[in-house]
DNA sequence: ATGTAGCCTCGGTACAAGAC
DNA sequence: GTCTTGTACCGAGGCTACAT
């Protein structure tokens, strides 16, 4: 498949991978001429890999194709962007995040406010500026399949893209991700001193069923003092 | 600093019981 | 006999706390 498209947002990305399936190899025209690490964070975030690069004009075009992940439903008006550990072949099959059968996250968002519509990201994103994404877009069954490299790859990732985006405050659900990727085990829920392109960073725990460590209830309260710490920040 | 046991919940599977 | 529904069991998983 040859296509031709011009992208200035993540929105449009996302859209097209939506329209796409793993294997599609798909061809981008940037109409202006970011950095190429710039255009390559952006394909990673939307479920691309990135082939190849050659200027194009004042622009960029790009060689990519479509992988079996999530897109990030980000923009650059987020209150608060919340970041998984890495997308379940669950979520990648549903086409929006958190969709494992017993993952609670859209039951105690919208219980506490944070969303108003079960299982759209795009409409969070929209109507209550909650951006999504992950640490690492690679898809597997379960988070201890990612390696320590990958997640201190996606922080880094997440790093350059809330310095480009600045949404109000970063929130990782999974203690055990964050901690992989800053090597440091001794890090704990809450409020973390590292911060994220230069955006504070709070860390939740995962919303899985399989994490007994946390339920229903105590997730409703967590997002419930997040989005009051997202209002206060954006004030 | 590192390893590991155990908590607690979930999902998958096997099996039994009941309905048709 | 076949299909559906309900129940029990067990391993997997994220996480904490404790041991080394």
């Amino acid at each position: 498949m040859r296509e031709i498209v011009d992208v200035s947002i993540p929105k449009a990305l996302h859209n097209l991978h939506t329209t796409r399936s793993p294997g599609d190899a798909v061809e981008l025209l940037f109409g202006t001429s970011p950095s190429r690490q710039r255009i390559a964070d952006v394909l990673e975030g939307a479920g691309f890999e990135t082939l190849k690069i050659t200027s194009h004009g004042a622009g960029a075009h790009v060689e990519s194709q479509v992988l079996p992940t999530l897109p990030d439903t980000v923009s650059s008006k987020m209150r608060m962007l919340l970041v998984g550990l890495n997308p379940s072949l669950h979520s990648v099959e549903a086409g929006y995040g958190f969709a494992g059968p017993g993952n609670r996250f859209w039951s105690a968002g919208t219980e506490a406010g944070l969303v108003s519509k079960d299982r759209d990201p795009l409409h969070a994103l929209k109507h209550h500026q909650v951006g999504m994404s992950d640490l690492v877009k690679r898809a597997s069954t379960k988070a201890a399949a990612i390696s320590d490299v990958e997640y201190q790859a996606g922080v880094a990732r997440l790093d350059r893209l809330c310095g480009w985006l600045s949404p109000g405050i970063v929130c990782v659900l999974g203690i055990t991700g964050w901690r992989s990727a800053l090597n440091d085990r001794n890090l704990r829920l809450g409020r973390q001193t590292t911060q994220l392109g230069g955006r504070t960073v709070y860390v939740l725990p995962n919303p899985s069923g399989l994490n007994a460590h946390t339920n229903h209830a105590d997730l409703v309260k967590r997002f419930k003092e997040l989005m009051k710490i997202a209002d206060i920040s954006a004030s």
